[in-house]
DNA sequence: ACTTATGTGTTATGAGATAACATCACATCG
DNA sequence: CGATGTGATGTTATCTCATAACACATAAGT
């Protein structure tokens, strides 16, 4: 997902402690709910919140070990399917890309509805969510300056 | 796409006639436009109107010989990159499919925005456009009854 | 007719995702 | 403590989805 154009995006580049932060924040979370933030799931979820960006599912499998070591597929993709269970990562499936969560506690639900900006020349994505992703869509929909992605958790 | 659940959609099941009225006009359209709608163009157009719900790109190939032969990939997915430029067919990436576009003179702009309702248990499928997807993007997260996919042309 | 654009046919391969099965960790209960 | 059930992981293999690359054909424009 490497960005190519002149133009800026307001990218949040996280320090490490950032990083850091949100992964403990997240740990605590699935604690609370009685679910386990496992060490793979920890580590691919790591992966997306220092990324900022989306990554594909085998840029994370090639990340994944800490020495270079390739993940096998199973691996990250049963970590990802945990992450969206729980709200605390998206799958865009129009670039087939998986993004942290920007607001896992946005509201009492985590299978919050999501929705993203991605700019058609770098790739750059934004997430919104609530009533602001419904006049976002409809914004970006007039200027048609961008795809607009929008999806909601199954009942 | 098979349905398997009990409760209804209407579902528009086209008979011959229509099918073939639907593909004169989408010739007639490209003709004014000054496009070709060619033959395995309008092979591919025919088999998403008479199916009336997201097929799959691997299912297109299978059907597309007139006697079951089945076609090479890059012949139906040349197709298909065609008729979603012309406004005549949506791929939904969410569940990695291609639907005939339902109202393909909508407004002005053949690419224009589009939203699909998709039921989560038989993947039935209801595609609406313009303020109407607005709206029921709202109404569908509100409910948690279904997924929605919103996304509009490249600029 | 010549030339350029665009579309097609074909082979091969790349990218994304999951099925199936064995094994392991851990909580709970007898 | 040990048995048992549940959920998570590791591993192999395979499946589905999509496109690159190149040769050939068929318009459309001059």
């Amino acid at each position: 997902m490497g960005h190519a154009c002149d133009h800026d995006h307001d990218t949040a580049a996280l320090d490490a402690a950032s990083v850091h932060q949100r992964v403990t924040e997240a740990e605590a979370r699935c604690q609370a709910d009685g679910e386990r933030l496992t060490a793979p799931r920890r580590r691919v979820l790591e992966l997306l919140i220092e990324a900022g960006e989306p990554m594909k599912a085998y840029d994370l499998i090639a990340r994944f070990g800490e020495d270079g070591q390739a993940a096998k597929p199973p691996t990250v993709y049963r970590a990802l399917e945990f992450l969206e269970r729980r709200g605390l990562a998206h799958r865009i499936a129009s670039i087939s890309a998986y993004v942290a969560c920007a607001e896992p506690e946005a509201d009492g639900d985590p299978l919050h509805a999501a929705a993203f900006l991605i700019c058609d020349c770098c790739g750059a994505t934004q997430e919104v969510t609530g009533e602001q992703a419904v006049s976002l869509t409809r914004a970006a929909t007039a200027a048609g300056s961008g795809r607009v992605l929008r999806s909601a958790g199954d009942h």
